[in-house]
DNA sequence: TATCATTGTTTCATTATGGAACAATGATAA
DNA sequence: TTATCATTGTTCCATAATGAAACAATGATA
């Protein structure tokens, strides 16, 4: 992340390094991505900063992704390093600090070409409290198909991301963090047709998930609809 | 990489990021790793370096791999970001930097605390001629089981690269940069097993790889052994 | 000409997957 | 009460992919 760092002790970090975290959540059917918007801006940029001189990236990370959302403490995987010579920033940072009455020191390597570590994080987005970074205006959810203006390449960083994390798909237990402790079978295919952006059968992945030993059958969930009461699941740790 | 770095233009690159390369290499039936030595030390580095200013970490991978070990325009993956804050290279790179008759200059970043981003490359090794870079004694390919003394952790970010590798392996055409033009599927064989570790059965491997349609047979080749000759291959552009 | 090591191919059993149908169930409406 | 309905859970079968064994081909050597 390029923005939002107004006022910060340059002293203090790794110069021309960042971090920038894409953060999935999963709600009505959608897969979801927590920005934050620029102040005084049309403008949203992926949740970022810098990284300590003496902090772990992994660390920094975390501490960024507290800062700008209070989420603390969540599953973070690295996913690529963007570091083009041709990804230039200073323009549109330019135009942040104008924007927010902040003067523009030339020197400073916040203005210099930036290489960024992405992490994508999964969220339960039941549990999400959203806290807004004092540099944010709003910090919200948005459908990954439906995406505003964003700031930088970060269009590209939250597309590598989504592909990425199709890829990853069958490795890791991406349902585990996206999820609720319990849900039901259907909901966990429509995260996967979500993600995977195809339809998936319902038998087959139904009987392909189970074959794994990855999920526990706890109650039934009655919601009063008129239909067979589906059954609840839970991982198994 | 955090050794060889002793005359260098601290201005002209981006402090405290390096880049690491992983080099493979296929010969004798075994999987190697092009490593340069130290100088006067029994030590061995991953070789590495920084990144300009004004160049994508790309094209500092391969300048640096050009530098180090006059390969060119190879072919180079991105696989992880090594940024934990006990990272420490400091005391090794004192170690060298006196073995070599360097004065140390505390305050400068090349004794901090690195990020250093890893890159595997791959290479033909029959087409590899090493060059031995300013600061290093030897330049050579060392078997992946059989690894010299390596400096920092460059012997776990050897690692993550042959887990990255592995897990690539049925995603890009790996053979396609560690074979020569032509080889025969015994040796294809023989280079999947290597790298994955474990063996694969003829017939199943055969009909599977000449399923994916990548391969074009060419002429037989005859070794003068006692026996049938087996059919050349190269991959489809 | 027989032998040998290795390669290329075929065959068969087993397993995984794709696709359709059927049975079960919890509400609602006649 | 009973029929209907939407959805869930399951079974069945055809096809494709994979595992494993056997067989045929061939280029040199004795």
């Amino acid at each position: 992340m390029e923005s939002n760092t107004l006022i910060i002790d340059e002293d203090k970090f790794i110069p021309q390094l960042s971090i920038d975290c894409v953060i999935f959540g999963f709600y009505g059917e959608q897969l979801k991505v927590l920005l934050p918007k620029v102040k005084h801006l049309n403008l949203w940029a992926l949740p970022g900063g810098y990284v300590l001189k003496e902090e772990g990236i992994e660390e920094a990370a975390q501490r960024i992704l507290e800062e700008r959302t209070g989420l603390t403490n969540i599953y973070l995987e690295q996913f690529y390093v963007f570091g083009k010579a041709t990804r230039s920033t200073a323009e549109t940072l330019k135009l942040v600090l104008l924007a927010n009455d902040f003067g523009i020191q030339e020197n400073r390597w916040v203005l210099e070409r930036f290489v960024s570590i992405g992490y994508y994080a999964l969220v339960d987005f039941s549990k999400v409290v959203t806290k807004i970074g004092i540099y944010d205006e709003t910090c919200e959810w948005y459908d990954i198909h439906q995406l505003p203006n964003l700031a930088f390449d970060h269009a590209d960083i939250t597309q590598k991301a989504l592909e990425t994390l199709r890829f990853m798909l069958d490795n890791k237990l991406i349902g585990l963090n996206l999820l609720p402790e319990t849900f039901t079978m259907k909901e966990l295919q429509i995260l996967y047709e979500t993600i995977l952006d195809k339809p998936l059968r319902r038998d087959n992945f139904q009987r392909k998930i189970l074959s794994m030993d990855i999920l526990e059958r706890v109650e039934k969930k009655f919601t009063g609809a008129a239909h067979k009461a589906p059954y609840l699941y839970k991982f198994i740790k």
